[in-house]
RNA sequence: GCCUUUGUAGCUCAGUUGGUAGAGCAGAGGACUGAAAAUCCUCGUGUCGUUGGUUCGAUUCCGACCGAAGGCA
């Protein structure tokens, strides 16, 4: 079980400096922990770390898990899981500490906890399933689920479609209910000893101000063109990737569904709603410390935090 | 100056044939294990512009006043 550091937190709250100087502080390398700064060519939507803001008084700091994918192909978590491991495992066999940076909570438990994945999706029957749910609605799945998984119908809600799909999936594929599948993996022990430290503001309109301006930030550095030039490129309007806010939305005004105006107050909202939702997933674990500031990021109260908190 | 329309939740607006009101969005809280920057759940009291009048009772009807938009001069 290796040791390793997690830099979190909400989007615009200074995840990238920090993780920067805290490897230079403390010896280590960043790897990033961002389902959308994986795909090449998605740069300025996604704040991804520039080379500038990756070296510091002359030293560049290695960041892993950056331009890993097309932005023409799928991604998920399990090969999130399974490329990040053997980057962490490779900078813990060179005797530094690997430090995640990111947002993206969900590849950051994954990647911590050690658990396995169910298998992936099986293109036919996931387009079945989806037919059959389209046509008669959750309701009438959720009850065919709870046939043989009751603890997962009662769980999930008959209009969160694709979880409630992924369920009846899993026990078509392996014959093992979801349930069982997650009880199972949960007693496999934590990959990773980890310490946690969690960026926000204060103030939810202090984050909210910081979020609005980056967003002007972005348009201002050409975000609009790096849209058109994935899209010119091929990147389908429909793929994962196209599903990155700032992407998705100006995708539709290039398009001529809407205007950039109406696009960009609708990036703004998103950003500030996906925000939140980031808050949420941290505030309820425990085992997170919490860095909050006031009006702007103080690095070096962050970074005595994370010496103290610092596996070693 | 006159005429018309209009003033209800942070915003856009419904509505009450007179018994103090409800949607969408915003906002808040939560869920989450192969799309996660995704997907989903829960939460709506506000001087119904102000002020008089009619009425058992007015946000609803009538008058005046104030604000907004449009039209005529």
């Amino acid at each position: 079980m290796s040791k390793l550091l997690v830099i979190t937190g909400p989007t615009a709250t200074g995840k990238t400096e920090l993780g920067v100087r805290a490897a230079l502080a403390l010896g280590g390398e960043v790897v990033s922990a961002d389902s959308m700064q994986i795909y090449r060519g998605m740069d300025i939507g996604t704040a991804k770390p520039t080379t500038d803001e990756t070296r510091r008084d002359g030293i560049a700091v290695p960041h892993h898990m950056l331009d890993v994918a097309e932005p023409t192909e799928p991604y998920s978590v399990s090969r999130y899981v399974a490329e990040a491991t053997a980057v962490i495992d490779d900078i813990t066999a060179r005797g530094k500490l690997p430090i995640v940076v990111g947002g993206t909570g969900l590849y950051i438990d994954a990647l911590i906890a050690g658990r396995d994945f169910a298998p992936a999706h099986d293109g036919e029957l996931l387009r079945e399933l989806e037919a059959r749910y389209d046509a008669l609605g959750g309701e009438a799945l959720l009850r065919e689920l709870s046939a043989f998984d009751p603890d997962s119908a009662a769980r999930l809600h008959a209009n969160d479609k694709s979880r409630v799909i992924r369920a009846i999936e899993i026990y078509r594929l392996t014959g093992e209910t979801m349930t069982r599948h997650d009880a199972r993996t949960r007693e496999a022990p934590p990959r990773h000893e980890a310490a946690i430290l969690a960026l926000s503001y204060a103030e939810r309109a202090r984050l909210y101000e910081r979020i609005d301006a980056r967003v002007d930030a972005m348009m201002a550095a050409g975000l609009a063109r790096e849209v058109q030039t994935l899209l010119d490129g091929g990147v389908p309007r429909g793929g994962t990737a196209m599903q990155a806010i700032g992407y998705k939305e100006l995708a539709d005004a290039i398009n001529g569904e809407t205007d950039t105006d109406a696009a960009v107050a609708l990036i703004k909202r998103r950003s500030r709603n996906y925000a939140k939702r980031q808050l949420t997933w941290w505030r309820v674990k425990p085992n997170v410390t919490w860095q909050l500031w006031e009006n702007t990021p103080n690095f070096d109260v962050a970074l005595r935090v994370l010496t103290e908190i610092a596996p070693v």
